[in-house]
DNA sequence: CAGGCGTGGAC
DNA sequence: TGTCCAAGCCT
């Protein structure tokens, strides 16, 4: 990309707001948590929080299922407020970050009980609850109540640092990108302004191949280019190796539910030996087998994580055992996706 | 406050 | 294959 860029000075924060907002118009994106913009609606606070939650470092088009069938199911905070524990987590299972649906629930429950099923309409108050932090109480309170917030995710963080050229790498840089993102907050349309941002950089400011040719800020913009922002570079990934316990009766498996918190905390789980640098000898692994039985090696999966690339052997035995949770083979769905990796391999599928 | 915390898709 | 993610939050 080699547009010569012009850009306006940094005191035209209305003309940029107007183009940007007027782009907005022709091309917000429909989403099942949206209202159109000059809709004269404003979007359920509910949907909003919820889909929030659901989008943080999740793509919409994974996100945007879960959504419809949690609104589908619990149609209102209150509702999701008096849902149990293990349908929620089952519901979230394949989604990850697992954290966020104990927060999902744990702040369902605060706002039934405390706020009357009433999602606060500010950011302090939003900020409050768990699981929502400054982004996405701002989200909410710009989208679902029209406040001047500064909404600032990846997405407006990119479309900054590209703006302004910031060569400060990330994440060093991001108190000057949500500095930078506030002077271009206003009283006007503070709901469409935070969505255009996001829309923008998730369609044309995009990380990759950015469509600068079309880009309604083109005149604005000091890089016009992919080449912000810089970034440090990350901590290589380790890898770890454990045995899964693939045990069956009938044609029923064996789950178990992990600790409430920690890596998958509070899911449904095959049995499984420690994580751990060095990988299981099968003496070692049947060592400490959850049951004395016949195990047989069943495949293995690999795995990766946010901090750590997972080698994940799975034995299989026909046997019996206590403390477990026995399912059918639509209950694996219940679980997180490295677990029914290693179902579906360790039983054929 | 740096690191823990998932997943599936793009290239 | 490996690399880089995608609308962050919590401790």
């Amino acid at each position: 990309m080699a547009l010569s860029c012009i850009a306006q000075p940094m005191s035209d924060v209305a003309a940029l707001r107007a183009r940007l907002l007027a782009w907005y118009d022709e091309n917000a994106r429909a989403l099942p948590w949206r209202v159109p913009p000059h809709s004269g609606r404003r979007a359920d606070p509910y949907f909003v929080w919820l889909s929030e939650v659901m989008l943080q470092q999740t793509t919409v088009p994974h996100a945007t299922p879960y959504f419809l069938t949690f609104t589908s199911r619990w149609p209102t905070v209150s509702a999701l407020a008096a849902a149990p524990d293990a349908d929620v987590m089952a519901a979230w299972a394949g989604l990850g970050y697992y954290a966020r649906a104990r927060n999902l629930l744990a702040c369902a429950r605060a706002v039934a009980a405390d706020h009357g099923g009433v999602v606060p309409d500010t950011e302090e108050g939003l900020r409050a609850l768990p699981g929502v932090g400054a982004y996405t109480a701002a989200a909410v309170a710009a989208i679902a109540f029209d406040r001047p917030a500064n909404v600032v995710d990846g997405n407006v963080e990119r479309v900054m640092a590209r703006l302004y050229a910031v060569e400060t790498p990330l994440p060093e840089a991001k108190p000057e990108l949500k500095a930078l993102a506030a002077r271009l907050v206003a009283d006007d349309r503070p709901g469409d302004w935070a969505q255009a941002l996001m829309d923008l950089g998730a369609t044309v400011c995009r990380p990759k191949s950015p469509l600068c040719t079309i880009c309604p800020l083109l005149a604005d913009c000091a890089a016009c280019s992919d080449a912000y922002p810089k970034k440090s570079p990350k901590a290589d990934r380790p890898r770890r190796h454990g045995v899964a316990w693939l045990l069956t009766k009938g044609g029923k498996v064996a789950l178990v539910r992990r600790p409430p918190k920690g890596l998958l905390g509070g899911m449904l789980a095959l049995p499984t030996t420690d994580w751990r640098a060095m990988p299981w000898t099968d003496a070692e692994a049947l060592a400490v087998a959850p049951v004395s039985a016949a195990w047989k090696g069943a495949g293995s999966i690999e795995h990766v994580f946010t901090h750590f690339a997972l080698t994940l052997r799975v034995m299989r035995a026909e046997s019996d055992a206590p403390d477990v949770e026995w399912t059918d083979r639509s209950g694996l769905e219940a679980m997180p996706s490295v677990f029914l990796k290693a179902a579906r391999v360790g039983l054929g599928l």
